[in-house]
DNA sequence: TCGATAGTGTTATACTATAACATTAATAAA
DNA sequence: TTTATTAATGTTATAGTATAACACTATCGA
């Protein structure tokens, strides 16, 4: 279930052309630096510092501010979340479908993967409605060790 | 639901008569640098910044380092809580029942209020299960408006 | 073509957290 | 009770994360 990609250049792809087409509908530009951002973010499906995109970014150009409102752009377009715990960022495998997602992170290996699902969202619902809060958000973040890195060795 | 206390001194002992608990159970010697770091956290319910801690510590002592070794104390043993999405560290109603708590917090106020359910715990522990993770601890954080910032005039 | 707006470059700095080592306090053993 | 050992704290320095402020450039609409 969280295993890489067997075809990564697939992702990436379909990430920009989702970039791409949100960028379009909310009538914004998908810049240079933007897109280059975003190419570094699905680099991999673990998620990103912002220093470690600005590495790779210099070659060119960069410097803090240029990393960050790149990294703000594609989160406030829901292109790419933020993983608190780990102060890294990563690119969401479905913006437009919906605003917040659920992450299971392994701490072995670093691999993030999406965990939205209905049941989830119902109860943290529910939750919000008990306490009588609105206009919500969810940040939902496990941690623990994946399937492969639970068979692998002892290294 | 998400209203202070209103006897809020009450809050305080108990929480302290808690972390004293605590520290004895876990064989941990509740120092003074703790103590009154744990204090200061019980002061009110809203999640404080290590900085934050380190100016009301000032008084007497304090460098960066003293409030974070009693915060890592603190949370290791469970008495404390990091937000992360906010950098900020609260106290814990409960100690001793479980380890990961779950937090509502009003982003007009700032209060947060733990959210733990077993119906929230189920859920993720079948999101884990389902994603074949091991040995996972969950941060969920959710940002509303409280009912009573909602009810307040927008001044 | 010009003006307005959005995006980027650049410098400086704020905020969050830890490494490393010296010193002191508490505990246990002789 | 002294001493050895360990745990906790003090202190300095620095790493890591993020933004403010202002200058400059590119884009787009009038």
């Amino acid at each position: 279930m969280t295993q890489p990609c067997t075809e990564h250049k697939e992702c990436i792809s379909k990430a920009m052309r989702e970039g791409e087409r949100v960028c379009q509908d909310n009538d914004q530009r998908f810049t240079a630096v933007r897109r280059r951002v975003l190419e570094i973010i699905w680099e991999t499906h673990k998620p990103i510092k912002a220093y470690d995109i600005l590495e790779k970014l210099s070659d060119s150009a960069g410097k803090p501010p240029t990393v960050y409102r790149a990294l703000n752009f594609l989160l406030g377009n829901g292109l790419v979340h933020k993983i608190n715990t780990l102060n890294a960022y990563i690119g969401c495998t479905h913006p437009r479908e919906h605003a917040q997602c659920f992450f299971i992170i392994c701490k072995v290996c670093g691999t993030a993967t999406e965990c939205c699902n209905s049941a989830l969202n119902g109860i943290i619902q529910e939750t919000a409605k008990k306490h009588n809060f609105t206009n919500y958000t969810a940040s939902l973040e496990i941690q623990g060790v994946c399937e492969a890195c639970a068979n692998s060795p002892p290294s």
